[in-house]
DNA sequence: AACTGGCTTCCGCTCAGTGGAAGAAGTCCG
DNA sequence: CGGACTTCTTCCACTGAGCGGAAGCCAGTT
């Protein structure tokens, strides 16, 4: 082994992986050099594991030689979680339907929210998380009452932790956020006014499973409503309930697949 | 190597893939001995395998032992399509809010109509197509109108096919069917009567993309609609032409990848 | 015609992957 | 309580699938 950039003990399915991954950080489409540079995988290497991929639909090649995720993946992926998503999905749809704002579903997946379902008609103004994306917890509606419900040594761990900075109104110190938990906790619900972005605030309410918080459902909407959208408060909770009724008889772990640790 | 049971030219990929696979037939979580048994792949294979896939979280392990396809898989699978998925979903949103009927946009998958989404509310009536799940063409008002709108070739090879048969309603004689798709053709929509499922109808329109077809848009209603389903046409134009232009400036490919070959 | 940049093919070396077998852990039954 | 059974986990010596440097190929570009 001549020049020897060869990194022993790196599995194929590693690799394989990696490839993969390479196409979250960069949207759209990548040439097999750039997949090469980004999984730090040998031109030839990547070239015979990108054309396996493509051979099962994993990635599919576009007329100009570039490379996208192949809709097989996708497919494949509908399985995953089905049974909280087909379970909760009508729900978080009538959610839209009698606010007519953006609405979502989200549980926790480490240390951020994972968006779930997300439902919004075409004339929708604010922008919010999308579905299959993540965000941190402290800067998001559903994130804080999931934070607030969830056990302590979760809430704890959580707040140890840098708190990330999204805009000027993002609450990132420790105490003041524990004092907010503990407030969100006792009123059931929690809001949030341009802590992700400018222009839009949130609220949300807690979702439980076998007397544990499991999922959070909110609306986003545009910042001006800030000071009305505890009107939403009551279909929040009964869609909640509807929600809960409906996965109560669903085992949690098949719901989503174990969580995600808390160290992910 | 005593027995020999060993497959060679069997790569790690492919077993790695066929493991993911096994969780599309069978519903539900699989015990590692049942992942072994379907993917053919020897015990302690399957277990080092699994157990990776687990590490990535494209797998999880449910408290029982059994394995279920991990969310770390349908994040990654988010990026898949999303061109298409993210312009057409505001539309197909607006679909349902104006019908109040399930509504679904599907494309072309080699033999089959691929469902890319759906909504539809809590009260909904009839059971359809899932996503990310597929269907016969010849069966399904969004796959006759594919059918219909496709190019020859791909018209003329379906139809020399075995045309399954799912319920006593389903069209499976190619002659009748090829002069159904002419219809199609000639006033821009399909219909289907019970053809995949007995108390169920439904209606479609095609989605154009540089001239091409690209998708299709459809409705799906309980059977006893089927007589005055047609009041839903203008809509279903109207909406599909707002998905036309949205979709307009995004490149064919860049919507879904290259589309599954007709013999995939 | 020579250069450039990205993709594809080739091929001998070698270590990651393999899988049978033995051990552990749990389950059921008499 | 023992022992028969099932399912999962670990071990380890062998070997061929995977590896990757290098050479070849094909468009564009200068």
């Amino acid at each position: 082994m001549a020049g020897g950039s060869r990194e022993p003990g790196r599995t194929v399915t590693s690799k394989v992986l990696s490839i993969l991954e390479a196409f979250e950080k960069s949207r759209g489409a990548l040439s097999l050099t750039g997949i090469a540079e980004r999984t730090g995988l040998p031109l030839s290497t990547a070239h015979r594991l990108v054309n396996e991929l493509t051979d099962w639909g994993l990635l599919s090649r576009e007329p100009n030689g570039r490379y996208q995720l192949g809709i097989r993946l996708w497919e494949l992926a509908q399985n995953t979680g089905r049974q909280l998503r087909d379970a909760a999905r009508p729900f978080v749809q009538d959610l839209f339907s009698l606010t007519g704002e953006t609405a979502h579903l989200a549980v926790r997946a480490g240390h951020e929210v994972l968006y779930i379902d997300r439902v919004y008609g075409s004339r929708r103004v604010p922008r919010a998380g999308r579905v299959g994306g993540r965000l941190p917890m402290h800067a998001t509606a559903v994130g804080k009452v999931i934070l607030a419900f969830e056990e302590d040594w979760v809430r704890d761990a959580y707040l140890n932790r840098q708190l990330e900075r999204h805009t000027a109104h993002t609450h990132v110190d420790p105490k003041q956020l524990a004092a907010e938990l503990t407030r969100i906790h006792e009123q059931g619900y929690a809001t949030t006014l341009e802590e992700v972005r400018l222009g839009s605030c949130s609220i949300a309410v807690p979702v439980f499973h076998t007397g544990r918080i499991g999922a959070s459902i909110g609306l986003v909407l545009p910042a001006d409503q800030a000071a009305t959208m505890t009107r939403h408060l009551p279909v929040l909770r009964g869609i909640a309930a509807q929600i809960e009724r409906a996965t109560a008889r669903i085992p949690l772990e098949t719901l989503l697949g174990s969580h995600a640790a808390l160290t992910d």
